[in-house]
DNA sequence: TTGAAAGCGCTACCAA
DNA sequence: TTGGTAGCGCTTTCAA
């Protein structure tokens, strides 16, 4: 392995002209340059990046913090890895298994400069703890934040889920159940409140035995059937769900039982994902790829000290057959 | 930010000692030791990555490259990510895109020696341009390569196939369709020679026009309803598809127009993933996370120099309701 | 047990 | 346009 001090000897010049040429200086005499690149080439030479990195003080690198990856994160995460390595950056996944110890770890790696900035997808700590760590570099969220320090790119899901609620209530239905997600979580919450919004203007009665919390899986999603619709006495005729995935498991359990959809149980899914797509659930769309852009340049912004440009994004119903 | 040399002034040692105990080094005194982690704690201190990994010439990151991310590599990613993070390593993600060029960064990185080693999950250069990166670094393969240099830790799905094709024999199939990934993988190449070995021990007709290839995803699998079940002439009775995906998508198009399964139709899938389950699809299982395991300590002890323990992994058919 | 000093490989400032 | 040199922050021999 050939390094800058071999090449600047063989060259016959110093290393510092050497290095001129490796970050393109205009401060560099044509002639000077090819010979230089000359002995590169002939000795396969490449820079070391951890010197680069330690001298410049910057890695080129990007941390990405969450529990685990599951597909509802795929779209966010390939538009972020895309967008990040089209800048020169790439991204590092740090997977937690929920494990607040674990996760804490990749804010460390923020502190100690392997990172350059932290991308969270989904986190565990106290949101106050991990602001402190802003003073080591740029943090922005997917999941959306209680704190100023950390940004989300997340969109408000109070529009969105009003678009769901409002949607099956124009088809007809009054008995609306919600499926969601972390129990207390901000997009829970908004959720919430958008459906006690709705359904008080509407004068429809809210049932709060038929709003589930912790619900995120297919698996989930055909629990939720045997749970809300299989008991005695009154049930739902609408669920909102979580997302696409509890949609799928709700509306196949929900099939398998004999329930007919959309006419006795209304389905919307929440993301609009390729699996809505195939299954025909209607779904509310949420532009994830596009929030994944927004949080690298808001990043790229911060490094660079410049404001960056954020696209304006809005959520948007896409009516499919199970409502 | 502190550094090393203002806790050595502070502490009134040498970097040397500081080093020691931030390296666990048994050639300290208690009182050193105290000493120094008591103003390494008062300062808020931690070592640079970037030095130490300058340093030491390893920087405890592994590259992960891949064309995009999908759901069907999210158990390979999820294994290997955890099992890495367990053993002290990060993983960068690298995706191409498909684009040779920007895979061929994934190698240069270990050439520039920001990852210390590299697993290949998809990848579409020359293997044996790949392989003359061996010499920067240990790589390993999930998709199956054809070089010795690159070991790959999928198994040979001539195996797992082969359980498929006999369990619809078996069902009283014998028209029999294989809906494969990509043209001339190794995968797809093992998978007809099982194929048509066992077609051939059942001396079944084999047709070539019922061998579709390039079929990855939910709405190919969707697309070969048409292409394969509803023109003139005979159709296939069962058909093993490339990923649970594909069957996904076959079965979902197949039953909206009103084909019977696993009446008219047996639809196998591959891997047994949660969509397989959830859709009653059935499946071969292919133990995919013990596979990244496997991968993440083939590295490992090549990095060590040691011998590494490798699981024995088998493929098994899990029967559900479309066969 | 501790310290001095020579790396690790590159960048960037100041002179020339 | 080029060179000298002092960093970047940590590790690791060699001596003491």
């Amino acid at each position: 392995m050939s390094n800058l001090d071999q090449i600047a000897k063989l060259a016959g010049f110093s290393k510092a002209t050497v290095s001129r040429v490796l970050n393109n200086s205009p401060h560099v005499s044509p002639e000077t340059r090819d010979t230089i690149l000359a002995i590169m080439k002939q000795l396969d030479y490449v820079p070391n990046g951890n010197a680069v990195s330690l001298s410049k003080g910057r890695t080129l690198q990007i941390g990405m913090c969450a529990e685990g990856i599951n597909e509802a994160m795929l779209p966010f995460l390939n538009s972020f890895v895309e967008t990040a390595s089209q800048n020169g950056y790439q991204t590092i996944i740090y997977t937690s298994g929920g494990d607040a110890k674990q996760e804490l770890k990749a804010f460390e790696e923020l502190r100690r400069k392997r990172v350059d900035a932290l991308v969270i997808i989904t986190c565990v700590n106290d949101h106050a703890l991990l602001g402190s760590y802003c003073k080591y570099g740029p943090i922005v969220s997917w999941q959306r934040m209680e704190l100023p320090e950390i940004r989300s790119v997340a969109m408000n899901q109070y529009d969105g889920y009003k678009l769901g609620v409002e949607h099956v209530i124009e088809q007809g239905c009054t008995r609306i159940a919600n499926v969601l997600g972390r129990p207390s979580s901000m997009n829970t919450l908004s959720r919430l409140a958008a459906y006690e919004e709705m359904m008080k203007k509407h004068h429809l009665p809210i049932r709060h035995e038929w709003s589930l919390t912790g619900i995120y899986s297919i698996r989930d999603g055909e629990r939720v059937v045997r749970e809300l619709l299989l008991g005695g006495g009154e049930h739902p005729d609408a669920v909102l769900c979580a997302n696409d995935l509890v949609a799928a498991g709700l509306l196949n359990e929900a099939r398998r039982q004999r329930i007919r959809v959309p006419e006795d149980l209304a389905i919307v899914g929440f993301d609009n994902t390729e699996l809505a797509h195939t299954l025909g659930i209607t779904s509310i769309d949420n532009p994830i790829a596009a929030q994944a852009q927004n949080a690298f340049y808001l990043l790229l912004g911060k490094l660079n000290q410049a404001e960056s440009v954020q696209q304006k994004l809005q959520f948007s119903l896409v009516k499919r057959v199970t409502t």
